[in-house]
DNA sequence: ACCAAAGCCTAGTGATCGCTAGGTTTTAGA
DNA sequence: TCTAAAACCTAGCGATCACTAGGCTTTGGT
């Protein structure tokens, strides 16, 4: 009788081994490059698997199916990429210039640029499982961006016949439109700088120094 | 002795039937419906030729394998979309009313916008059968569009501070970006007007009546 | 009316897909 | 050190893929 108590068999779950979350983390880096180089649909586990070095079934013993591994992906790239851009800052002109800073980190990592270009294509698709995903996401950077164009209209930087909420469509049609054009061929465009000059067609002051703080590159 | 001279048996092909025109115009219909649904990687030639209402052997006797399928898809089209817009005209103002009519049209074929957005994505990856095919005609409409901007600003209408060839990129980039969110939600995004106002924003008298001879609707 | 080419079919091929069954090895709490 | 959960494997399932082989059927020039 070395049990303390009679209580019946106790199902204690155990946690996760210490490698396990960078193992996870492996195959979320693995799945982003296929999927950025095949698309969701055509992209397949068995290519992941093999560029973790793990077998299918090892794979799925992680993220018990496609969909969840997709979702994972776009999950964990979410967390990253939040902490890039000062999306709720009090100075509109803030956010757009982290957006064109966005834009040049972008430049540096193709593969991120890849995914997203692939699968906000895929996804228009209503059957697909992000699906719903990107048309939250759109909405949700839609309203946040309108909400940056509409306190720079408020400061009077803005020209007045500028709605905020089309400022934002335009932008975000802009980004993605020169994503494309960039990974089609990437001598020809500079999405940073392409952005930079749309916002400052009609942002009153946006790369004055003077209210950016930041940004001392290229002091043409 | 029936023949008028002993030459060898003359291979002389016949040409195809009367109704075999009408059938590939019908498979490349279906085609551009399955690929514009599910991309050309993931969609099969089976679901074409269901479509069709042909078996696939039958479908393969007119495009011999499904590369040669999407080249013919790609064709047929171009064939088509280059007798809408007038992109040699001498007024460039006349070509970027003619890009937002076109804008405009093709809100009314979703099927062949949801063909272009998800193949110029998946046409990104180098391999792509199709990758070359839109190089080239990024190339193209980049240069037609900066020759129209290039006359705009020999006019005097446009921007100092504008450069056509940058104009041009980011002309496409915004067309293609709104066509993403238009195709997610077609409720949230005008997609002619969009690139009405950003056309009217750098070009001096865009929507110009006097110059522009169309255009009556809208006499806000 | 003849008959060969064009059109189209059934029946398969091997490859790849997402995923499962059921076992072995590794880890870490007790 | 014992042991059960977690991690991972091999093997294989049924479905689907692009494409082929080989034979009927339709068409249209002669």
């Amino acid at each position: 009788m070395t049990s303390s108590t009679d209580a019946p068999p106790v199902r204690r779950p155990r946690g996760e081994y210490a490698k396990t979350r960078a193992r996870k983390v492996a195959i979320l880096d693995a799945a982003l490059e296929v999927f950025a180089q095949s698309g969701y649909r055509s992209g397949s586990i068995r290519d992941v698997a093999n560029l973790v070095g793990i077998s299918e079934a090892g794979l799925l013993h992680h993220f018990p199916n496609k969909v969840k591994l997709l979702e994972a992906v776009l999950e964990h790239r979410d967390e990253q990429s939040r902490s890039i851009v000062p999306m709720g800052s009090p100075d509109g002109a803030e956010t757009l210039r982290g957006l064109v800073e966005l834009a040049a980190y972008n430049a540096s990592v193709p593969g991120v640029v890849e995914l997203y270009c692939a699968l906000s294509a895929e996804a228009t698709s209503p059957d697909h499982p992000a699906h719903d995903y990107f048309i939250r996401r759109y909405d949700e950077t839609r309203a946040s961006l309108s909400a940056a164009f509409g306190r720079l209209r408020d400061d009077g930087r803005l020209s007045t016949d500028v709605e905020p909420v089309r400022a934002a469509i335009a932008t975000i049609a802009l980004m993605d439109g020169l994503q494309v054009q960039w990974l089609l061929d990437r001598e020809v465009v500079d999405m940073a700088q392409e952005l930079s000059d749309f916002f400052a067609s009609f942002v009153d002051a946006f790369d004055d120094p003077r209210l950016a703080g930041a940004r001392r590159s290229e002091p043409s």
